[in-house]
DNA sequence: CCGGACGCCTGTCGGC
DNA sequence: TGCCGACAGGCGTCCG
């Protein structure tokens, strides 16, 4: 579900409510998502404060003295703050409990989503270590881009994708980005010039700010913290408009499979 | 090493 | 109405 925009998004809305807090316990319903969530979990955040809320790549951070819990929502992974308990639904499997009653939940239909204990230096962990930079980082520029995609045959729009490349880009926004930089997603990445490179880095950080700006893209059922949900969908020029008018050309809006998702894009203005 | 396909799950939607 | 296949904001792993 969530790309960027949408986990810093919740990484902001749950922040002020968890920032400080005991833990007093956590309570694991259903310990099967992607990997199984580790009973020791439990021992390791009890009694901990919450020193501070991250996101990295599409990942939060929840810091702790005693080390960092790391969670992926995967594809419909939502944090919820509760101030005080509910009764669960089907689908709420981990629930962190403060000292003062409120609690954090989780909740996770397709159970895609993740709960890591990361140590100390949570940069090292093996899902985090090999990541490339964040969008807003300066390493992420149209130099790196060209760079990195010598001699690569691979659709240019599976490379924007690839997480070792840069983080926070899914499906969404890659298709968004190429829109706005005017490149055929299909193209090859290694066949991308400098000059074009720069433009798509400055589209991609354009349309995650904004995305941003706006609470996120709502498709179906993504909802931050406080069940609201994003408004950037009616800023979207081509994700899911297959059939219509081109915003720019009105030359109709193609779709096409790429890497087994459904990829978006004009034939006209993107080359 | 690279690129592409698979599989993990549940829910929803469209077509027959 | 019901059934069935396709598809959905991700990504680690496996295979050629």
């Amino acid at each position: 579900m969530p790309e960027l925009p949408e986990v810093e998004t919740i990484c902001r809305g749950i922040a002020p409510h968890v920032h400080g807090k005991v833990v007093a316990r956590l309570i694991i319903r259903d310990a099967r998502l992607r990997w199984p969530v580790a009973d020791e979990l439990c021992q390791l955040l009890a009694s901990q404060t919450i020193l501070g809320v991250d996101r990295r790549a599409k990942y939060l951070l929840f810091r702790t003295g005693a080390g960092t819990l790391l969670s992926h929502l995967g594809m419909t992974g939502k944090f919820r703050v509760l101030s005080q308990p509910t009764p669960p639904d089907k689908h709420d499997h981990v629930d962190l409990i403060f000292t003062d009653g409120s609690l954090l939940r989780y909740t996770d239909a397709r159970r895609f989503g993740s709960l890591h204990w990361a140590g100390q230096h949570p940069e090292t962990h093996p899902l985090l270590r090999d990541l490339g930079p964040e969008p807003f980082d300066p390493a992420f520029s149209g130099d790196y881009l060209h760079q990195r995609s010598r001699q690569k045959k691979q659709p240019v729009k599976l490379f924007l994708m690839d997480n070792h490349v840069v983080v926070g880009l899914g499906n969404i926004y890659a298709n968004e980005a190429l829109f706005l930089a005017g490149i055929s997603p299909t193209r090859a990445a290694g066949r991308v010039s400098l000059a074009r490179y720069c433009r798509l880095r400055d589209a991609a950080v354009q349309v995650l700010e904004s995305a941003i700006q706006h609470g996120g893209t709502t498709l179906r059922d993504y909802v931050d913290s406080r069940g609201a949900p994003g408004y950037f969908r009616v800023h979207l020029n081509v994700y899911g408009r297959d059939d219509q008018p081109c915003p720019r050309c009105g030359s109709a809006i193609r779709t096409i499979r790429l890497g087994q998702r459904s990829t978006f894009y004009c034939q006209e203005c993107q080359r």
